[in-house]
RNA sequence: GGGGAUGUAGCUCAAUUGGUUAGAGCACCGGACUGUCGAUCCGGAGGUUGCGGGUUCGAGCCCCGUCAUCCUCGCCA
């Protein structure tokens, strides 16, 4: 009997390759038996090849391929072989087929409870997690992963061929409340004191820069006991990344040229730098987010002064009133769509929706009547509408228009399509804000992180009114998404103890949380920044999937757990007596 | 912790106003078939309508509770 092992990929054989004798191993995705002629579809990671079995060849393995079924893992000899005008365009290996010599059953498969070898969703989502191997075996899922596999490479050969190091830091860690909350792991050898996983590699990476590797990466799972969504888990990838002797801008070109080498290499496309820079405050005013997908227009218009002067009570009186123009789509919504959209920025907090349409003579609207013909001119004016265009407004207090325009503006703009889902847009949104006032704890909190730097220039705000002080943060967004967030970081150990000081943290509590940090400073640490990328949303982004559970293997439900493996899971007594718990 | 959607055959879904024996496609099982490629044709089997309770002459459908999955607000330095 001849080796059973593959000479060949189901994705690889071609005309070329005709008369030769070759092994396929794979899986059955597909038996079409025509009592006489028995064919096989061959399926592997790498693309699907035709297997025929004739009778005339070989009674006894004909019999065997009839009993073929979907999964069976088999290997297949034989001779390629030219199929001419029964040629199969739909697939790369569809010129050829492989005449059966041989075929051996490696492994049978109980039938699957659902099929594998379709590209759309072949079941709902907890079936798939539930039967998560067989979900992994679809074509589509393995593309992902593929894809993720690139990434990663793509971002490694870029940082490696800049002369950086890949250095690990410990998954068990310390626990230093600020921030998401921790997972916490018992320690054996010392009862009632716990390890922390890590949020993030953050003091580990800025002790690596006091102790000299100046270009530092690391490929980092990070974990964050928090509630989940579709572009969150309770553990994530992040390709963290820290150079010293840097000013933003020498962190900036670096993590540009690795984007570009990525969106080029791996995703085929050819963008050029620089990409585009936006100020914080020209993000929220624009757009109401410091994360704007920059795609399509439909940007922001403040018409609060105007409101003020109509008779519209709930314009009069808000401190705020913003429009969105979407331009042509007043035939596209009718009353219908309009009380939907109204509640769907009710749902983001909003109080109400106005909405106008624009008419050549007038403006047909519920409100329009409270404004002047005067007013309505300006309102035109102000938001260039033309016939056929929907205004959209929300009023109130400044801070809370923003979430539900930011809401409303991304909805449209995939309500109309006005954009291409394919294009790649980037954008740097800098000079954040240092602090934000935290209403339930009376105190500033850290916008970034409390590690972060504050513009030179700002030193004196923050004796004299920190709200006003703008870091030296900076992320870039990518479609709407946050991709990478980074600062260049505090490295004078009287200052870092100052930005602790102004989020409330005394002496005493600097020492106990972050005096081993602290204390590095005080040995020459020097100038450092750097920047950290969500690996899962940057697949999403890519891969053109809107889950973060699309972009791993063994991704968790919305409630934590793993419905494959049954984790979280109870363990024995005598492990937790071990541990001192009970 | 709050709001919302969904839950019916292995899978995806349907089932009129609460009314006969809960249906279809795919998958599965048996049979036919030598050029299919989502094979085709004939036949068959398959149901705790998520779970528990209630209303009713009668509940997949209405009510209450509960569980699961998803979306979302809070939360996520």
């Amino acid at each position: 009997m001849a080796s059973w092992k593959r000479t060949h990929t189901c994705g690889e054989l071609r005309l070329e390759h005709a008369d030769s004798t070759v092994t396929l191993n794979g899986w059955v995705q597909n038996y079409r038996d025509h009592g006489g002629l028995v064919f096989i579809d061959l399926r592997d990671r790498y693309g699907k090849t035709q297997i025929v079995f004739d009778p005339k060849f070989d009674p006894t393995m004909h019999e065997l391929a009839r009993s073929l079924r979907a999964e069976h893992v088999v290997s297949a000899t034989g001779i390629v072989s030219d199929r001419g005008e029964a040629r199969n365009p739909k697939i790369p290996t569809g010129d050829i087929e492989i005449k059966a010599r041989g075929l051996i059953i490696l492994n049978r498969s109980e039938v699957p409870p659902f099929e594998i070898g379709t590209e759309e969703e072949p079941a709902s989502e907890d079936i798939r997690l539930r039967y998560r191997f067989l979900d992994l075996r679809r074509p589509k899922m393995q593309r992902i992963l593929m894809l993720r596999h690139q990434i990663v490479t793509a971002m490694r050969e870029y940082l490696n061929s800049e002369g950086f190091l890949e250095i690990e830091t410990p998954i068990l860690s310390r626990s230093t409340p600020e921030g998401a909350r921790d997972f916490l792991v018992p320690s054996r050898m010392h009862p009632g004191s716990w390890y922390a996983l890590p949020q993030s590699p953050q003091l580990l990476k800025q002790i690596l820069m006091v102790a000299g590797y100046d270009k530092y990466y690391q490929l980092a799972r990070c974990f964050r006991d928090e509630d989940l969504r579709a572009n969150r888990q309770p553990e994530f990838s992040q390709l963290d990344l820290e150079m010293a002797f840097v000013d933003m801008d020498g962190v900036l070109s670096v993590v540009e040229g690795m984007t570009l080498h990525l969106a080029n290499k791996v995703m085929g496309k050819n963008l050029v730098g620089p990409f585009p820079r936006l100020d914080y405050d020209d993000a929220m005013e624009r757009y109401g987010v410091d994360k704007p997908d920059t795609r399509f227009g439909l940007e922001l218009v403040d018409i609060t002064k105007l409101a003020h002067e109509t008779e519209f009570s709930v314009f009069k009186s808000a401190g705020c009133v913003r429009g969105i123009n979407a331009k042509g789509a007043a035939e596209k919504f009718s009353r219908k769509d309009l009380d939907q959209l109204t509640a769907f920025v009710q749902e983001q907090g909003a109080k109400g929706l106005a909405w106008m349409k624009v008419e050549a003579d007038k403006l047909q609207s519920p409100i329009a009547k409270f404004f002047s013909d005067a007013q309505q001119a300006e309102l035109r004016n102000q938001l260039q509408a033309e016939a056929g265009d929907v205004l959209f407004f929300v009023a109130d207090a400044r801070e809370k228009t923003h979430a539900p325009l930011n809401a409303l503006r991304n909805k449209l703009g995939e309500d109309l399509k006005l954009y291409d889902p394919a294009e790649l847009r980037f954008l740097w949104v800098i000079k954040f804000p240092m602090f934000e006032w935290d209403e339930t704890e009376r105190r500033f909190i850290a916008m970034h992180h409390p590690f972060t730097a504050p513009l030179e220039e700002d030193w004196p705000l923050l004796e004299t009114d920190p709200a006003a002080a703008r870091a030296q943060a900076y992320d870039l967004v990518l479609n709407g998404e946050e991709l990478v967030s980074g600062s260049i970081r505090l490295h004078q150990h009287e200052k870092q103890m100052k930005i602790f000081e102004l989020i409330g943290m005394n002496k005493e509590e600097q020492e106990k949380r972050f005096g081993f940090f602290l204390e590095a400073l005080r040995y020459g640490a020097p100038p450092h920044g750097g920047m950290a990328i969500g690996i899962d949303r940057c697949v999403m982004e890519f891969a053109g999937v809107d889950s973060i559970r699309e972009t791993m293997a063994f991704p968790k439900t919305q409630r934590g757990q793993d419905l494959m493996m049954g984790s979280p899971a109870e363990v024995e007594p005598k492990q937790l007596r071990e541990l001192g718990l009970r």
